[in-house]
DNA sequence: CCTATTTAAGACATTGATGTCCTAATTATA
DNA sequence: TATAATTAGGACATCAATGTCTTAAATAGG
């Protein structure tokens, strides 16, 4: 039960890294793919998408690296997932099936489409700042 | 964003199909998977993970298929859904890290065990019966 | 008993997500 | 200017989920 593919999960963890650093140097991908244990190409790629999205910036060469595009508290959750996998995500049917929507709801629309609505919204709320401060504050794990 | 596998969406319309079917006839997967549009074979495979488990009662031969193996009122969607796809549903992190739980949280801990729990509870309550009954009520849709 | 029908089960194929590798472009620093 | 470090990007490989095919076993009905 995955809510959200390996390419996302890792997106976020990087952007908490990011967001997490006491200083606001660049931070390389090397650094991050080696701290949190991810494949430095794999990772390379999902935060070039969501350098694209506008979510990241980057400076190549000798102390290049990634940092925030904007604000922490201008970015969340559903900003980044969205970036890395797309804009259907919390929009389909549990059941697969097209066209999810009050016109031709299955069996599970009702019900489904609580549930979906309030995890979208608690992507939609939660903001990179807030969850880089507790992460901070409690000393929370990015990594195995 | 899938929450299931495509495995327990099949797993799922096939029970509600026969759940909602009208009389006590046993249904062949070939019926089923006409009806809904569900690869013969595969769906077979799904179906046989879900009898192993004892949902479903089969008969094999002419005349045969398939039928609860109890009450409608009595199987779960979570019944189900773990029949086919395992028992670690609603207990990954939503980071994918290894261990979730109190001891040591990721950042996202707080907030998706609440909603986590949510559809465990949802997922847990919801009867073939109650479901089936909706269906037939309302004529819910079981395929595109 | 024979035949058509149907589930059981394993082998194999396809596909999309994930992961690896190589080269080019850019930049700080010696 | 030369070198090392770093992101950008494409080609390719691997893997797990999904889907297909074939054969065997069981059963109802003529
Ligand atoms: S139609 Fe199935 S969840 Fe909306
Ligand atoms: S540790 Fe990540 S959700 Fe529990």
């Amino acid at each position: 039960m995955a809510l959200i593919s390996k390419s996302s999960e890792y997106g976020l963890r990087a952007a908490l890294y990011i967001a997490a650093r006491p200083d606001e140097a660049h931070v390389s991908v090397r650094e991050m793919s080696a701290q949190m244990d991810i494949s430095f190409h794999f990772l390379t790629k999902i935060l070039q998408r969501m350098t694209r999205a506008g979510l990241l910036a980057s400076t190549r060469g000798a102390k290049g690296g990634l940092a925030l595009a904007k604000p922490a508290a201008k970015i969340t959750l559903l900003d980044i997932v969205r970036s890395v996998e797309g804009d259907d995500l919390f929009r389909e049917c549990i059941l697969g099936l097209a066209g999810c929507g009050e016109k031709r709801p299955c069996p599970l629309h009702r019900y489904w489409g609580k549930e979906r609505a309030r995890l979208e919204k608690l992507f939609r709320k939660m903001t990179l700042a807030r969850l880089a401060r507790e992460t901070a504050r409690d000393g929370l794990r990015l990594a195995d």
